[in-house]
DNA sequence: ACGTAAATAATTTGATCAAATTAATTGATA
DNA sequence: TATCAATTAATTTGATCAAATTATTTACGT
């Protein structure tokens, strides 16, 4: 590639020195969240290797913060680095499957619950807003606008609970079926989509917690076996 | 949509080249292994700062791969880093302590039984090694050896279930408390544990998965307890 | 003494490169 | 053609360094 630039060089961003203080994060973390958001949105398939070039040239950064962000993401299942070394986006099996399904399950509808009794006005009207755009993508059948409204939906409610340890066991668990559902959409469509979004809201708007932990409960399943209709036997 | 790289992709075929299986590991992969017993064993103390460089001299290698290691395991909940980039051992708070304990006592106990049914005989004399271990370790008061027998007498079982995500979760809920353990025996002594153990591996051997269990909750409810006891109100 | 700004030190961060490792291709042989 | 060793290409890996960021100390004025 080109010449001695200078790579090192970056933007001067004007760090407005004014009684905000703008932090600066590090790539790593920008990276991290790129890449989670790829295999949460279904931007990538179940099987597919990455490498860390490729992943590097595709962001537009260097491969130093680009493997620190892989190894957060392995540890948290979203990908897995094979014996040989490469990274690749983990298949799932009727095993994973069925663990997946038995801890959300357990978990999911727990921290359904939870949240939901904390959940104020303003949190009501953001999922609304959500199940509206969830909607629309349905409509529209855009794939990636569906799964991560849907998933703003869920952990909108989630974070409610204020269950930090629940909360990142729920994540794993998501960035481990987002593939998946990218498989499923593509196979069923969009519009096979059945939509518990609107009960739980309704249950969220007339306080009823029973209602929205049982959609949500249905919600799961539902997805779950929408899943296990595409794994191979 | 291609990946992102690797132009001519290919499952990885079986990695058995004969018998000169001798798959080197690279090094952030070993550096992990050694942080994450660091931390699971009381080496390192709640709320304890951890520089990269220090790491890599203490463990004799480079920024590079010790960076990669932080990261695994800082999105296990073993470390934590600030917002000044810093790297901690996360302190425990009353709060964590109760969603801790709620999870471990949702999922270890059925872990356990799904694992004790399995355990054959070969793992059952492992189990009563270990105990010996603990026992020795106890006597002798030392506390790391303590630590890291008691982690190795749990997983055992714990593996045995074959609960790939049941077993991750639990793993990184062991890493949250390994520091707070090397403090509540820092503080209370060695010779004031009281040992489940013995019962455990009695009901292993008498085939009474209640009893494994039963032992293994209330072992939970002890420790968890006595690291309630170090927590700053 | 007390705070505050400048200077200095310590640390993290990201790019780069050579070496190691793994994958793909070629070529020779039966 | 099929197989297998040799060769070449692609990729990962770890060390290193400069820049960026954060922490600590020093200097200075009130």
């Amino acid at each position: 590639m080109g010449g001695y630039g200078l790579k090192h060089a970056r933007e001067p961003e004007s760090q407005s020195k004014m009684n905000k203080v703008v932090v600066k994060k590090p790539e790593h973390e920008t990276i991290y969240v790129q890449i989670k958001e790829m295999v949460l949105f279904g931007e990538v398939v179940p099987g597919q290797p990455l490498t860390i070039h490729g992943l590097a040239e595709k962001i537009g950064a260097g491969v130093t913060p680009v493997r620190e962000a892989i190894r957060r993401l392995t540890a948290e299942g979203g990908l897995a680095t094979l014996e040989n070394r490469r990274v690749v986006v983990p298949t799932m099996t009727m095993h994973w499957l069925e663990q997946i399904e038995l801890v959300r399950l357990t978990v999911e509808p727990e921290l359904a619950e939870i949240g939901a009794k904390k959940c104020g006005l303003d949190r009501i009207l953001e999922l609304e807003r959500l199940d509206a755009l969830i909607d629309e993508a349905i409509q529209k059948g855009d794939i990636r606008g569906y799964l991560e409204a849907n998933y703003r939906f869920h952990f909108t409610i989630y974070d409610a609970a204020d269950a930090l340890i629940l909360r990142r066991i729920t994540e794993s668990l998501w960035v481990r079926i987002g593939p998946s559902l990218r498989v499923v959409c593509g196979r069923f469509g969009t519009a096979n989509l059945t939509d518990q979004h609107r009960e739980a809201t309704k249950g969220l708007r007339d306080g009823d917690l029973e209602k929205v932990k049982r959609a949500l409960q249905e919600d799961i399943r539902q997805g779950m076996e929408f899943i296990r209709q595409t794994i191979e036997v």
